[in-house]
Parts: C-alpha cells; sequence; structure tokens
DNA sequence: GCCAACGTTGGC
DNA sequence: GCCAACGTTGGC
C-alpha cells in the first residue's frame, strides 16, 4: 500500500466537502506527473494527506483513500468546464483520474509550518517540491504527521 | 496582490 | 531538441 498526499482549495473543495460527498472523482489535474501518478502508481485502498493549498492557514486537513482505479476524465471533453482542454478527445484522451473517498479529519491538522520546522519530514515534497499538486509520501512522513495530527 | 519556482508551448 | 516566452501554483 502506498501513501500520498493531494492538494486542494478549500474555498473550491474542502475535507468538509469531501465528507459531505463521501467520494469524489478527483477531476481537473492537467499536469502530467500527477496524472501519471494517478493512472500508474495509485492502487485501490492507498492511503491519502488531504492537503488544503492557497489559504490562510495551509494544513493536512485529513486523510481519504483511493477507491477506484484510474478512469478517463470526462472533463476534459466539456468545452464548458473549467477544466476543458482541447487536446483531450474521447478517442485519445489525455487524462486519467481516480475517485477519492474521505476517511477522517484530521483531530489536529498540521500545518505547514510545523511541517517545515520538523526535521523529520525536511524531504517532503511539499517542502521541496511546492507546486506538485499529487505527491507521494512515505510511510515515515505518513507515521510522523499521524503523531503530530494526534491520530 | 506580489513574486519565485517551475511546467508547458511553440518558433527556430 | 533548445530555449525564450508565457501561464500557473501557492506561500507569504
Amino acid at each position: 500500500m502506498n501513501y500520498w498526499l493531494m492538494k486542494s482549495e478549500p474555498d473550491e473543495f474542502s475535507i468538509d466537502d469531501l465528507q459531505h460527498v463521501g467520494t469524489e472523482p478527483w477531476t481537473g489535474i492537467r499536469n502530467y506527473q500527477a496524472r501519471n501518478y494517478m493512472r500508474d502508481s495509485m492502487q485501490i485502498g492507498d492511503q491519502i494527506l488531504f492537503y488544503h493549498s492557497s489559504c490562510k492557514v495551509p494544513v493536512v486537513a485529513g486523510i481519504a483513500e483511493v477507491a477506484s482505479a484510474p478512469y478517463t476524465d470526462f472533463s476534459a471533453f466539456n468545452a464548458n468546464s473549467r477544466y476543458f482542454d482541447p487536446k483531450s478527445s474521447p478517442d485519445n484522451p489525455r487524462w486519467q483520474l481516480v475517485d477519492i473517498r474521505f476517511v477522517s479529519r484530521l483531530p489536529k491538522p498540521v500545518t505547514l509550518k510545523q511541517i517545515k520546522a520538523h526535521p523529520q519530514l525536511t524531504d517532503m515534497a511539499l517542502v521541496n517540491h511546492s507546486r506538485q499538486s499529487i505527491q507521494p509520501v512515505t510511510a515515515q512522513q505518513w507515521q510522523q504527521i499521524m503523531t503530530m495530527a494526534g491520530a
């Protein structure tokens, strides 16, 4: 089983929204590396740190899990969608996604500030490659964050 | 709202 | 296939 971190802007879609809907297709990823993680590496049941980005206090807010095999991101075909990509077609789809399912909210959300300050977490992509919207997380990093979150 | 980092595009 | 221009992300 693998661990991941996935970012979402809480104004757009927060951990509360995920809890409300239960399962959500992760539409709109338009970055090849992020797509490749979903398409090639994610397995059903993989655990996800759900991260709130581009907000007042960026935090790991909760836990989700991979809930489907990868499939075509149909939002790319819809000219009215903000995720429309004319270069992706049903014949030759460019983008794929997985569903993610709500698992829990963290008792104490872990802030980016805490993560940056923690010597064990300086290797996290969140710190070093901050623009990656989907990132692998090691088991050690996962454990550390769970400890900090009181989970 | 600024701006650094960095991914993508397209001309050559 | 290089690289300049451009667009986006995301912390601050």
